[in-house]
DNA sequence: AACCGCTCCACAAACGTTTACATCCAGTTG
DNA sequence: CAACTGGATGTAAACGTTTGTGGAGCGGTT
């Protein structure tokens, strides 16, 4: 038989109640007894049963972290930051991967919010107005995606996208080739929005290569598209994309750096293992997912303005860019 | 307000116990009333609070998943495969990352254990008593690791490292160096008697390089000892310790596979992206995350055998292993 | 001596379920 | 016709906690 709260009591002869709120660290109990529940709970080895917490309290005891790709480096590291966190807040961490489909997506979060009553939502497919239902119901954080209203921590797009073409420019480059991420990808629309912000100099130009799915697959067209452009560097939506474009430039002979430059985006882990290693911008992913889970917890009073935390990224210059040919 | 068993009692005119049993689909209660309370239900949008279900039942409504790292794609894909299990059960998936240290893996297990009664170990580094201790406590299935009288779900160590000294014997290697993972690794020493099964014929040998740590700091150790043991091929334990290998063979000037050939375990993701792609032992990480899962929900009876499951795992051969020099 | 105010604690209600047991009614049997 | 059977439903206890309310004890003031 496990040890409750009763058992407690008896061992130091007093109410539930006293024990609840000694162990709760209420002031309201006598230091004295406060110290000695707490003594004997520990011989005891109690701990507090959280279903019958949470059906009191009606406050929820885990945090739910919802994300795409669990294989994608950049979302697992996420997950890292987020369950680190939560852990040591004393709560748990749920984490829910929709394999990148959007139905998927759906299906979980109706699921999730009816178990959870916090949320943390990694690169959300749903709709802005799907979004805000659901935070009526659950306390949100958005990652990679910002809303009014909604708290959010994202990392500074534009200026990502901002260092790594100011980098292919001092180096020389001239045509520079954007590789887009989905449509529908919140961040890359603020990368866009960063490469349009930019005041280039006469006689340098940005490509739109287009729009591509976060793979390597989708790697692979860009990288075709970006030889017939003929740019001299090519800018990645992220590392996934650019190790499409670096395996698919290899197969068709054109040299990484000399031939071509390229460029990614959040440093996942791989990134400096490849040959070359990957020029990429770095996000500071676990820290996102610490932040993420953080604002959950230190629950801000109701009515404060809601937090959307933007963290600096830094470009890692490696050996996949390069002076342009000639 | 959110909707109780009361509402959809009080909306189709029963008392709250038909309702639950209704839901539950006990054959009790008539088939009209049945259907009439599902309808209700859906209409209202009932969900059952879970905290007082389980109050109640004792039953947690999650599994959890213990891990060293989350950012070992490894481990990430088979958490990727538990969590897709859980959810298709109408259970929550909870995942813990111990950052590999036994002490952390520790205090995670006394908290979790707490919070929730079946529990997924993978690669635990705790020891076999305090495991059949937690399994006293919760239902454990573990990954990595086989102990008398507890569920496991495994790849075939010593085949797949068969199958690797294989290939390379018939390439023609007769020195080939094993760099083995950390000596408390269960995984290893199943690798390691693997080895010793091997019958070599004359003239053909296996040199133990070591323990190393499953990262790339120690594939950097590994190396340098292989070059320095005269080796022809390393098989590593891993594909992190395989990486390593790979960058300080670079790094020193020995061409792979000219010089010496490489092979890893795991078959991560980036294996096959690498410089040379890397020669390596498949195994089927998702299922393997599937199966531990499965075993967790459709629930034994009690006094079966318990079910040690062994998984296939099958060698890829890429560039990164190739005949000797001379 | 009566009263007040304070600190510390106990009592008991509530949270939303599940489930053992009681109840009721209609139909069947002796 | 009374007693019984058994299927369908209701009643109420229990799960382990948190927390509002009230009361005992006590030192100090009028």
């Amino acid at each position: 038989m496990v040890t409750t709260i009763r058992d407690v009591a008896r061992a130091c002869g007093v109410s539930i109640a006293t024990v609840s709120r000694a162990l709760a660290g209420s002031t309201i109990v006598a230091a004295g007894t406060r110290e000695r529940v707490r003594q004997a709970a520990a011989e005891l080895g109690y701990q507090p049963n959280r279903a019958a917490r949470q059906l009191v309290t009606g406050r929820g005891q885990s945090i739910a972290l919802v994300l795409p790709d669990l294989q994608n480096s950049f979302y697992s590291s996420v997950a890292k930051g987020m369950q680190r966190r939560v852990r040591a807040a004393g709560l748990s961490a749920m984490i829910a991967d929709t394999d990148e489909d959007p139905d998927a997506e759906r299906e979980v979060l109706d699921q999730l919010s009816a178990v959870v009553d916090r949320l943390i939502l990694a690169s959300p497919r749903v709709s802005d107005g799907d979004l805000t239902d659901l935070a009526q119901r659950c306390a949100v954080v958005l990652i990679n995606r910002e809303l009014p209203g909604l708290a959010s921590v994202v990392g500074n797009n534009a200026d990502g996208i901002r260092q790594s073409v100011t980098h292919l420019l001092a180096l020389g480059h001239r045509r520079i080739g954007y590789a887009g991420g989905p449509s529908t990808s919140w961040s890359d629309s603020r990368r866009r929005a960063g490469l349009a912000a930019l005041a280039l100099p006469d006689g340098q130009e940005i490509v739109d290569l287009g729009a591509f799915r976060a793979s390597q697959a989708g790697g692979v067209a860009a990288a075709d598209l970006a030889i017939a452009a003929g740019v001299s560097a090519v800018v990645a939506f992220n590392d996934q994309l650019a190790l499409g474009v670096l395996g698919r430039l290899a197969e068709r002979g054109v040299a990484v750096p000399e031939a071509m430059s390229v460029v990614g985006f959040d440093d996942v882990p791989v990134a400096r293992l490849l040959a070359p290693p990957l020029t990429t911008v770095a996000v500071p992913t676990i820290e996102i997912g610490e932040r993420a889970a953080g604002l959950l917890i230190d629950a801000a009073p109701q009515d404060s303005p809601l937090p959307q935390i933007v963290l600096e990224v830094e470009l890692q210059v490696r050996r996949s860019s390069a002076p342009p040919p000639g």
